[in-house]
DNA sequence: CCTGCTGGTTACCGCGCGGTAACCTGACCG
DNA sequence: CGGTCAGGTTACCGCGCGGTAACCAGCAGG
């Protein structure tokens, strides 16, 4: 028998679940009796707070969105120089990978670029970040497409290797590792010119 | 009523049909019924030639893996000094994504990064250019596997940017895009040091 | 002419999915 | 003490999936 729950609680506990399900075996693979076994509760009660599959994904892709661009901004903001901002940028967006996989694994890999719907919500990360860095990059004489083109490209440069250092664990603390990116990503912008 | 095929036809042709319906839905969205139709047969033809839905998708992952990794090696082979590699290679590699989208979204996004087995063979690419790449940059006093990770990095560079560069559909060649890439990413290794 | 092989079809199976209807239970409140 | 209602459960539905058994058509060679 289950432990009862108010309902704002299991709300909460059933998207942290979900998250660790649907990051470890993805949208599909992963059935919604999955989630509510992983919860200790039966289907009917992950139906009771959302609608649908897709909703509750959605649900997901909203949440760790937000908390994934919550934590990247106040690292930003933190920082004195253009230089500075890029370096606590890259360090806040690994220490979150570190801290929630699960959350990495849901909203840079797997199905969700293959559905619009899915891809929209993931996207406002990236989009945001690289508008950011974009920003940072007004070299004279390089087209604003480029210059985002490139700043997505910074983006993605961040993404696979995170993917590669969870993958292969190194010992790189998060800070270790965003200090090495973002001197990459630093030296082959002002290399521009 | 089917147009009758030799069988060694038959099975390329479905190779090709495949290829596109998996590129354009994903594996587990994709199924058997789909790529047969598409192929304008019925499913039993489909598994006269392959044994299960994964084994299907696991040849097309090396026959196109393999078709890649000839495209960049042929391309690289051609430079007469490291630079040149990078954007020869690059210039391949963006050519390539230009002409077989599908064979791209079947190697480097979906639902291929979920699965161990399907994952080693789509990382052969990967792995191949990440170790060129990494015998490149032999910059003095970096860790073997900080260059590999960087090296990891600049893959993930191409990857990212070619995804956005195919969404919001820029009309670049894929040689300007190389030689823009391969720009910021050889700046960014000089800067390394 | 018929026999056999190759490349196809139709029709089916069992399963697990997303989703739902109906019922149960115990804590709190008058 | 009794009723209500929030928070659960059991048991089910229809569908579409991966996969298969059985049958069929037409051309080749004796």
């Amino acid at each position: 028998m289950t432990t009862r729950m108010p309902a704002a609680e299991r709300r909460q506990q059933l998207l942290d679940v979900a998250l660790e399900v649907f990051g470890r075996q993805g949208f599909h693979a992963a059935s919604m009796n999955d989630v509510a076994e992983a919860a200790g509760v039966t289907k009917p009660v992950l139906y009771q707070h959302f609608a649908s599959k897709r909703e509750l994904y959605l649900e997901l892709l909203r949440d760790v969105g937000g908390r994934l661009r919550d934590d990247i901004g106040k690292a930003v903001a933190q920082a004195t120089s253009p230089r500075e901002q890029v370096e606590l940028g890259f360090s806040a967006y690994f220490r979150w990978v570190t801290a929630h996989r699960g959350g990495f694994q849901v909203l840079f890999a797997g199905e969700t670029r293959r559905d619009p719907e899915f891809v929209r919500e993931a996207l406002r990360v990236e989009t945001d970040v690289a508008d950011a860095i974009a920003r940072l990059i007004v070299v004279d004489g390089l087209a604003p497409e480029r210059q985002r083109l490139l700043a997505y490209g910074i983006v993605g440069l961040a993404e696979t290797t995170s993917r590669h250092w969870l993958a292969d664990d190194l010992d790189l603390s998060p800070e270790e590792l965003g200090a090495e990116v973002a001197r990459l990503a630093w030296a082959g912008l002002r290399g521009l010119r």
